[in-house]
DNA sequence: TGTACATCAGTGAACGCGCGTTCACTGATGTAC
DNA sequence: TGTACATCAGTGAACGCGCGTTCACTGATGTAC
């Protein structure tokens, strides 16, 4: 037990999950296969069907480990940005910041959304799935919308505005800039909308 | 010749691109099966290659149609909006509005766009669908920003803006809100994220 | 107006390949006594 | 400390089904003369 190593392959079923998100987001639930995931992982179609009972369940732990990744990475953000103060508009636009720096400098050529790629092939998962993948954008709501409040409590905006859809705005912009930014295979467009929102956000609650 | 009748059915092929966009769209290019798609189209898949060299060709032209589909509308909102004055602003809101109330009451339950599904599974993609995708998204940039561009010289915005991800905003804003809309199953998401984007732009050009 | 030919919009049968899934088995590690 | 058994993380072979694609053919309509 000293060394409570890698039985076979260093938790296989990690690097299989890895290798799955990859590949969907590039072409696809569907015409992603086992096949390729299993040569890619190193193991055996049964190797496979030991860690997951069939695809649907590979789609559910995929889902699952997306959810968890998500709230991880805003959990990281939002704690270090309200970190030193205690006004929520600054903090939410330290966040904003940061938010924007984290995405511009992901490793990948063109990052996307499970969330999205799963919900452009919803008839594909079973209602499990699909609700969990809904709970995903529930929290980003949630989320800004308490913040929105917050800021809007102690900054009337000069304007009225529709909070829950600013606060939507969020996860809608972030979706859209990794749209955009795949089409045109340019990695600085997320980034941008991001600080856009943020002008946005600021403008609307900041006193002149 | 007097009847230029329906030799077979009228119009197959625009029968089967119509049926395969919603299938698409619902489950993904990959999981679309061309069985599926002449069962619903009521011919044989030979019929159906009489049509379509294969299913590249299938692919490319949905995208082209699409791609005509999403110009006609955007054409006809705009020359809609600036028929009765020659302001730029007052006519962006205008065309925002008229957007919101055409996206709004889609008969769809969750509509979708095509250009993003694609983008989602690339992959299974030829270069040339792959640049076409890419193009309809540039004319939207343009459109917005040109706009953009001539209502910032007529109202000299308060704050500097980046007016690019501005342009791009619209593109992206609608992406999401689809996102959104479909994840929630909330069909009122998308127009009200075109309102907002609405409001915003009033909120950064038009003077108090 | 009639005939010959061309084209358009398909039909019908067959193909091979890859996919997801099943099942009986295995060899290394961990646990009870 | 040694042995018996259980569990964990897989292996290997076989399966049937559905998919995209091909090929030879067809019957209705259009066109030339």
């Amino acid at each position: 037990m000293l060394e409570k190593a890698a039985r076979r392959g260093p938790d296989t079923r990690e690097r299989i999950l890895e290798l799955a998100e990859a590949a969907v987001l590039a072409k696809g639930f569907a015409a992603t296969s086992i096949e390729e995931l299993i040569a890619a992982a190193g193991i055996t179609k049964s190797g496979f069907f030991y860690h997951f009972r069939d695809k649907g369940a590979l789609a559910k732990a995929m889902m699952l480990r997306y959810i968890e990744h998500d709230k991880k990475v805003l959990d990281e953000i939002f704690s270090r940005a309200d970190e030193l103060n205690d006004d929520p508009l600054h903090g939410l636009l330290v966040a904003l910041k940061l938010f924007a720096e984290t995405l511009g400098n992901l490793p990948e050529a063109h990052p996307g959304c499970l969330a999205a790629s799963f919900c452009y092939q919803d008839q594909l998962f079973n209602q499990d799935v699909r609700t969990l993948n809904a709970q995903s954008v529930l929290r980003w709501r949630e989320r800004f919308l308490e913040r929105l409040q917050a800021i809007a409590r102690r900054y009337p905006p000069r304007r009225e505005i529709d909070l829950e859809a600013l606060a939507d705005m969020a996860a809608s912009n972030v979706e859209g800039g990794l749209i955009l930014g795949r089409l045109l295979k340019d990695p600085s467009i997320l980034p941008r909308q991001i600080l856009l929102y943020r002008d946005l956000i600021r403008a609307i609650f900041q006193p002149e």
